[in-house]
DNA sequence: CATGCCGGGAG
DNA sequence: CTCCCGGCATG
């Protein structure tokens, strides 16, 4: 099966790339220029372009040919290799001259500009003149320029079904814990039905294997695990799906858990470098001011959106953690780790990114499109910072199967302000309906060993004020993920640093007081959320995101995998205490359910949204 | 109860 | 296949 998936994939690929927005160096101009590709031939070598590539090294096996159609019309032949763009050659990869166009982002603000300078033995930044008026002239690094105009990504993941999970739900505003699992009861029907066990006792000791049939967990085991996806299998289709990944997650040998889990402080604070510091320092500084920056992200992401279909928002800029800074400590262990916490933040941003662009997890869906999965995060990157917007037109552009159609933006019909959570842990900010499950999430996928007690989990959200759009009631329920990145600004923004944990107090949900960002007005909010919690149609899966169904999967999956998030409204919910009290051996079981909660049954893996054994951490519970 | 997920079944 | 879900087993 592995073979049939793989093989399939690789075809949709080849025909997957058909229309994809690319960049390659043109003969006749010496320049990269954006074209797209039109044709796609089978494998050659005899093919000109520039002598880009060679960094590429093994990375990849390109050694297809393209047709690319520039924008100019002109077309010609090219090897993968000598691509640029997602799913084929990073920046990185590129052999810039002077003078070369490129875009990159100012301020959340796309800007084209040519190359002034390249980067040299001292600086491997990149010195770009803008076109801009001024002709400023600014310095990124290789990897933060594109060259090809970013466009708006209506990625979004379609939500179907909480329709019929809310069933009934009225208002987004609303509260409760809303979801209910359907109905489905009765007592007991004398049927002695065997069940299976579950994957991850049966991996570890069990003392619970029951006699009768008991190879049948072996046999489900083996369905669930062994054939269909699984790590085997997949970890190669990973490695070559993934080439970007400029760093990896650790050495987890999980090809399921690329989600990001960073579960021990250590890993992560090692992978912070310099930079990312020098930048979390600098929003520290900033911190308490952050309600001038942030809003100035607010309106400008808003002036910069024309009304309809703005270009893009993109924001290379990474966006230091504002929040963390701000944060009274309970304790010296606590003002440690927050300290920490803000500057692994900010570099969550950044990295994030590239997070994104690489992991993928479930191993099942995978073989696809591997090819075409590889987001390049030059190219990418921001692109798809855009879950804002809605498009219910699945297909407008044809020409831009990846780069995702812009969608327009339209005015939300009504607003409404809702209280959500999010996780503080760093390079989380998953986000949770109620302190409730946020704590829950907190516990099941950042301290499943330790034991915390409930107020401990309350240094580890932040309460986040946040406007819901929502067109249709029920709507608001299904938020689609929205890229991390981007969301984290928006939500940065609209948090205002005064949340202190201080003030929160365990169950209190009434005591404690909602903040509102006094940053920026109501309209600002209301803007500022179109990017964040965005709402699509109901059933209307009309994404434009991968185009075959099977890409389109992986790439929720990724999506989701890559960054545990969420955007629910809804209200407070009720208390039941968190996840206390479990076996402590059935708490570090990781179920998706439990991780992400109901409210986020999109970032299930398949198999947990279909009831089945549960995939994504499976082999982590083992 | 809440969870996890097997077995069936529809499309 | 993919997607759903009834219903049973368990904690
Ligand atoms: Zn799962």
């Amino acid at each position: 099966m592995s073979s049939g998936k793989r093989g399939a994939g690789g075809g949709g690929k080849r025909s997957g790339v058909m229309g994809m927005r690319v960049a390659a160096k043109k003969e006749s101009t010496g320049w990269y220029e954006a074209a797209t590709v039109s044709e796609v031939g089978g494998a050659d070598t005899s093919m000109p372009a520039g002598e880009a590539g060679e960094m590429a090294s093994s990375i990849m096996r390109h050694s297809h040919k393209l047709r690319l159609t520039f924008d100019d019309g002109s077309s010609g032949w090219y090897l993968e290799r000598h691509i640029i763009g997602p799913g084929f050659q990073s920046m990185t990869s590129t052999s810039l001259t002077t003078g070369q166009l490129v875009y990159c982002t100012v301020g959340h603000k796309e800007m084209s500009g040519k190359v002034a300078a390249l980067p040299s033995a001292g600086s491997e930044l990149l010195q770009i003149t803008l076109d801009d008026d001024n002709g400023q002239s600014i310095s990124r690094k290789v990897e933060d320029v594109r060259l090809i105009k970013s466009r708006k990504s209506s990625r979004q993941i379609a939500d179907k079904d909480y329709l019929s999970l809310a069933s009934g739900k009225s208002d987004v505003v609303q509260d409760a814990e809303t979801i209910k699992e359907p109905p489905a009861t009765k007592p007991l029907a004398a049927t002695s039905r065997k069940r299976a066990m579950p994957l991850d006792i049966v991996t570890c000791g069990s003392e619970r294997v029951k006699s009768s049939h008991a190879f049948k967990p072996a046999k489900s085991k083996a369905t669930a695990a062994l054939p269909r996806s699984p790590k085997s299998l997949d970890r190669e289709s990973l490695d070559d799906e993934l080439p970007y990944i400029p760093m990896d997650d650790g050495e987890s040998e999980d090809s399921d858990s690329l989600v990001p889990e960073d579960e021990d402080e250590e890993e992560s604070g090692e992978l912070m470098d310099e930079c990312s510091a020098a930048l979390v320092l600098m929003s520290l500084h900033a911190s308490p001011a952050m309600r001038g920056p942030a809003a100035d992200g607010l309106t400008m992401r808003k002036t910069c959106d024309p009304h309809k279909d703005a270009g893009f928002f993109s924001s290379s800029i990474p966006t230091p953690g504002l929040y963390g800074s701000s944060w009274p400590v309970p304790g010296g262990k606590m003002a440690e780790s927050g300290r920490r916490r803000s500057a692994r933040q900010a570099y969550g941003n950044t990295m994030r990114e590239w997070r994104l662009a690489s992991s993928s997890d479930e191993g099942i869906e995978m073989g696809s499109t591997s090819g075409s999965s590889q987001l390049d995060p030059c190219m990418l990157d921001h692109d798809y910072s855009l879950g804002t917007v809605s498009s219910e037109s699945t297909q407008d552009s044809p020409m831009e199967p990846y780069t995702f159609q812009r969608a327009r933006k339209q005015r939300p019909s009504n607003c409404n302000m809702v209280t959500m959570f999010q996780c503080t842990w760093p390079e989380c900010y998953h986000m949770e309906n109620s302190r409730n499950t946020i704590k829950r999430h907190i516990e099941n996928v950042h301290f499943t060993s330790a034991v915390l007690r409930s107020e401990d989990l309350d240094f580890y959200y932040n309460e986040v004020e946040t406007v819901a759009y929502s067109g249709d009631p029920c709507d608001s329920l299904s938020t689609p993920s929205t890229p991390p990145s981007e969301e984290k600004e928006m939500i940065d923004a609209v948090m205002d640093s005064s949340s202190s944990p201080a003030t929160i107090d365990r169950h209190g949900y009434g005591t404690r007081h909602r903040q509102r960002s006094t940053m920026s007005c109501s309209s600002d909010a209301s803007t500022a959320n179109f990017s964040r919690s965005f709402k699509y149609a109901p059933s209307s899966s009309g994404i434009t995101i991968p185009r075959s169904s099977k890409l389109r999967r992986h790439y929720n999956e990724w999506q989701s995998a890559s960054a545990p998030q969420a955007d629910k409204y809804s209200d407070l919910v009720s208390p039941s205490g968190s996840s206390s009290h479990l076996s402590k051996k059935m708490r570090d079981i990781k179920k998706c359910r439990k991780v992400y909660g109901m409210e986020n049954r999109e970032q299930w893996c398949t198999q947990c949204k279909w009831k089945k054994a549960c995939t994504r951490f499976a082999h982590e519970n083992a």
